[in-house]
DNA sequence: TAGTTGTTAGTGGTCAGACCACCTGTAAAG
DNA sequence: CTTTACAGGTGGTCTGACCACTAACAACTA
């Protein structure tokens, strides 16, 4: 028995080592083909039982797309494959969920300032209709702020929110009172890229309350 | 050709329902031992290896845990490890440098602003140690931020920022003058918490020129 | 008795091979 | 030229076979 503990690697965890160096290293791109199964098992040394096991994996969450009988797919990465069955695992913990909350309304925060220069006069009458629109307070939240991030023009960002608030959205309802949405409106109106912080900063103030 | 196409259910994801339904039915908690995975495959009428898919899949997401020659745990929720594994995907498709750097940059930033009624007088010496300290500046910068990030208890974004930062160093050496950093602390010692975007916003001026 | 040492059964880890169902391109038939 | 039939490649799944590891218990020793 080694007294130290150098961590048995399984083979499914190099695979999935493995398949990022592969994806990096070739250039690919949501959309692109990877190489077939047998492939993959016969390059990297592995069953293909193993192969599959790591593709599994990439599959539930999202990242690739594979289908029958033609092969297997980087995608765009849309949302994860059954996120009901995910969330009701996960997020249990209060902790956790307040630590995704206060991420992603950073990101939310950040957006809104980045966004700023690009948001000429159709743009902000675009956030203004999302705004009066009748969408659920849900849904006008998502819309609101992926139209910010898209404007911001940060795809890594974008990402990362859309990703935060799917999980979010199946436990609780992170959304603001309409007056929010109209303050910063105002903000981006009179273009008084200091107060975005203030705003946020009050707010955090009234919900302490 | 069925016109419908009715969703051909993969067996990995009827195991997946399965499992969850048995977690509930049997009132398994976090510690509590899954059935083996022959005996799954049994129950639910599938092959070891489709069964193995689904359980690689809920290992990966944090979900559960596999002893070797012991069994197959559920265990105590850790949703951020799957997180992790989904910025780590998302973040090597495309994104450019800018992204990558822009949005480390906003974490870097509002860490400051959490951290900062966290940073007693001891806490200030230890940051001002790692900045006057003879590691590289790379080193600094990730010791720096690293140390931030814990005391503003937010695990979500530390993991986040220590893979960009992991990304972000094998493209750019990403950190600042030492100047910087003692404005930082500066700002720091006197609480004064609406000078990080200052700082930041006029860093950001004097890149442009 | 107390401690050690097999032994064994059960478990996950992995692989190889075999089918099946599906898609696509292409060659043959009309 | 269009249509059809076929063949090759691909994922989907199952089976059976090993291996490595663990725990439990029986057998042996001091």
């Amino acid at each position: 028995m080694n007294v130290a503990k150098p961590t048995k690697p399984k083979v499914y965890q190099d695979v999935l080592e493995e398949l990022r160096r592969y994806i990096r290293e070739h250039h690919l791109y949501p959309g692109d083909k990877l190489p077939s199964e047998r492939e993959l098992a016969e390059k990297l040394q592995a069953g293909r039982s193993s192969i599959r096991e790591a593709l599994r994996a990439l599959e539930l969450l999202g990242l690739i797309e594979t289908r029958h009988g033609e092969g297997t797919f980087l995608r765009t990465y849309r949302s994860l494959q059954s996120v009901e069955l995910l969330s009701s695992f996960i997020l249990l913990q209060d902790r956790t969920k307040e630590e995704l909350f206060e991420a992603k309304r950073i990101i939310e925060k950040e957006s809104i300032k980045l966004a700023m220069p690009q948001l000429d006069d159709s743009a902000q009458f675009e956030l203004a209709a999302i705004v009066a629109g009748k969408d659920k307070p849900e849904a006008k939240h998502m819309k609101f702020f992926t139209f910010l991030l898209e404007k911001s023009d940060n795809q890594l960002l974008l990402k990362i929110w859309t990703l935060m608030e799917e999980f979010s959205r199946t436990i609780n309802k992170a959304c603001e009172e309409p007056s929010f949405y109209e303050a910063i409106l105002e903000i981006i109106s009179t273009d008084d890229y200091d107060s975005v912080d203030d705003l946020y900063k009050q707010q955090d103030h009234l919900s302490e309350a």
